[in-house]
RNA sequence: CGGGGUGUAGCGCAGUUUGGUUAGCGCACCUGCUUUGGGAGCAGGGGGCCGGAGGUUCAAAUCCUCUCACCCCGACCA
């Protein structure tokens, strides 16, 4: 079974990439475009798939105290421009509405870009001593930016995502917090869950989120060396505090402003599954967040279909209390057809059942992740498919790991950086002096950005990768999307 | 927002250069029969304001003007 000789509706990974994307995200039938430039449909399959991830990465959120709210879309105007780095920032992609029916408002109404300005409002409200603090609090809701260049998933006028607001009473507590998102909530959703490896590190302050202090960031290879950012926790230092007046009294009695942080993660994560582990036959499904773990294939003739379909229906009720489980009995389509179909939309494992394996008490089963045909008997088959699904969340995200060890090239002079970004892509690890003029520069010639600061320590000390001047800062760069 | 490209059936396209029968093909769809262990076969059938608006002409998918949408490449961004 060689790769793409079966399927010909998608385009070749190695050859298109960005038409493969499209193909995998229309025909594994994850969503779709509409009238509407920029705003997609999510079809069901796609839906399950963000429920999936949204119940894991929920889970997580409050695990670590936090509680879920909803706040209003819309945002007065006069409170969006408070903050003036953070307006700055995002002006120009803010949809305003200005009637109500058929009257103009007094103040035209922003639909949220993020919801910074409009929680801050409100914490404003609710804080007023230290023991109000901290507030720790989520929303999952929808944002609208109004963008010139959309695709699917990867960048929508309208999306989906969560955001978490919180408020602390000394700095301290901010940038704990701030972290303990990035590596035990994000870090830990991203690699465990959809099995993408990251590198994590702040964001240089041309990268930073408008109107924070620092940001931090996980940023991940794409099958094409492009870097997706996965996620960022910004610590938003007392700027947004100042901005929106939320102050308390401290235990000394003294009025102090609030230390206030943010953090998201959106529905661009789908992209990232579908371009990290996506081959040349479609999408493969990290088994935690699939929407269908375990797809039954009856094979059916005329003598022996009734007791096939029936046998195909007592294992779909048996598997159903451990997995997610389809049985695919539609009349119109032949085995061969289903087989592909269901590997375009990435089910971890296919379970074949007809007559010959009734006769022996066993099913033929198929791994997405490996390709090739096993027999298991059937008094094995929970046991074995329950190590399976561990398997292939394991096998995924090593693959990836790997990937991305292998695309992580340490340049020492600038000739040898342009010549990766040329030829390979990925990250690009090198020292910078920290100059913002040394980051525009090397953007303008090569279209790599700082993706993050390296996190680790770092005692010995380079020569910055474009103005030559000595730094102990090694920052990790690459093409993003 | 600049440069380029494409709009014809649900999807993918041909036809446009050189205007002229009833606008065609593949896939998908519907009906029936035979099939079904890696995208089944045959027979029959349905579906179109040729992106939209104006014009030129006896006659426009085809020529002219204007418009809209989408895609690709560059400048800005989760």
């Amino acid at each position: 079974m060689n790769d793409g000789e079966f399927v010909k509706e998608i385009a070749s990974k190695d050859e298109a990439f960005s038409q493969w994307y499209i193909d995998v995200v229309k025909k594994a039938d994850l969503a779709d475009y509409t009238m509407v430039k920029g705003c997609m449909v999510i079809k069901p399959y796609g839906y399950a798939l963000w429920e999936n991830m949204q119940q894991c990465l929920d889970k997580k959120i409050k695990a670590t105290g936090h509680k879920n709210a909803y706040f209003p879309l819309f945002i007065p105007e006069s409170l969006l421009t408070k903050e003036a780095e953070h307006v700055e920032g995002f002006a120009p992609e803010v949809a305003w509405v200005t009637h109500g029916g058929e009257q103009k408002l007094e103040e035209r109404l922003a639909v949220r870009p993020t919801s910074e300005a409009i929680i801050g409002s409100l914490y404003s409200k609710w804080v007023h001593s230290w023991r109000d603090l901290p507030i720790l609090i989520n929303q999952w809701a929808n944002i609208v930016r109004w963008e010139k260049v959309t695709r699917p998933f990867l960048r929508t006028t309208e999306f989906l995502w969560q955001e978490g607001h919180t408020a602390h009473k000394n700095q301290q507590e901010a940038e704990e917090e701030t972290l303990k998102i990035l590596l035990d909530v994000y870090k830990e959703y991203i690699e465990k869950d959809l099995a993408i490896p990251v590198l994590v590190g702040k964001k240089s302050s041309n990268e930073k989120f408008a109107g924070a202090v620092h940001t931090y960031t996980l940023e991940a290879l794409m099958g094409d060396g492009k870097i997706l950012q996965a996620g960022t926790s910004h610590n938003l230092g007392q700027n947004f505090a100042k901005a929106f007046d939320i102050r308390f009294l401290d235990e000394n009695q003294e009025e102090q402003y609030a230390w206030t942080t943010s953090w998201g993660t959106s529905t661009r994560l789908v992209g990232g599954i579908i371009m990290v582990h996506g081959d040349e036959r479609g999408l493969k499904m990290p088994p935690k967040v699939a929407p269908v773990q375990v797809v039954i294939i009856p094979i059916l003739f005329d003598k022996t279909k009734q007791e096939v379909l029936k046998k195909a229906r007592e294992l779909e009720t048996t598997l159903s209390e451990k997995f997610r489980v389809e049985l695919d009995d539609r009349d119109a389509y032949t085995p061969g057809w289903k087989f592909n179909e269901w590997e375009m939309k990435g089910v971890p494992v296919r379970l074949e059942i007809g007559p010959r394996d009734m006769a022996n008490s066993q099913v033929v089963a198929v791994r997405r992740d490996k390709g090739n045909k096993t027999t298991i008997k059937e008094t094995e088959l929970i046991s074995t498919l329950e190590k399976w699904m561990e398997d292939i969340q394991n096998n995924l995200y090593m693959s990836a790991k790997v990937k991305l060890e292998e695309n992580i090239r340490f340049a020492g002079q600038y000739s040898e950086f342009k010549e990766i970004m040329e030829e390979k892509l990925g990250f690009v690890k090198a020292y910078w002096c920290g100059s913002p003029k040394c980051e525009d520069q090397i953007k303008k010639d090569t279209k790599a950005t700082i993706r993050c600061l390296a996190m680790e320590e770092n005692d010995e000390k380079g020569k910055c990768i474009y103005c030559g001047k000595e730094s102990s800062s090694l920052v990790y760069f690459g093409r993003a999307y």
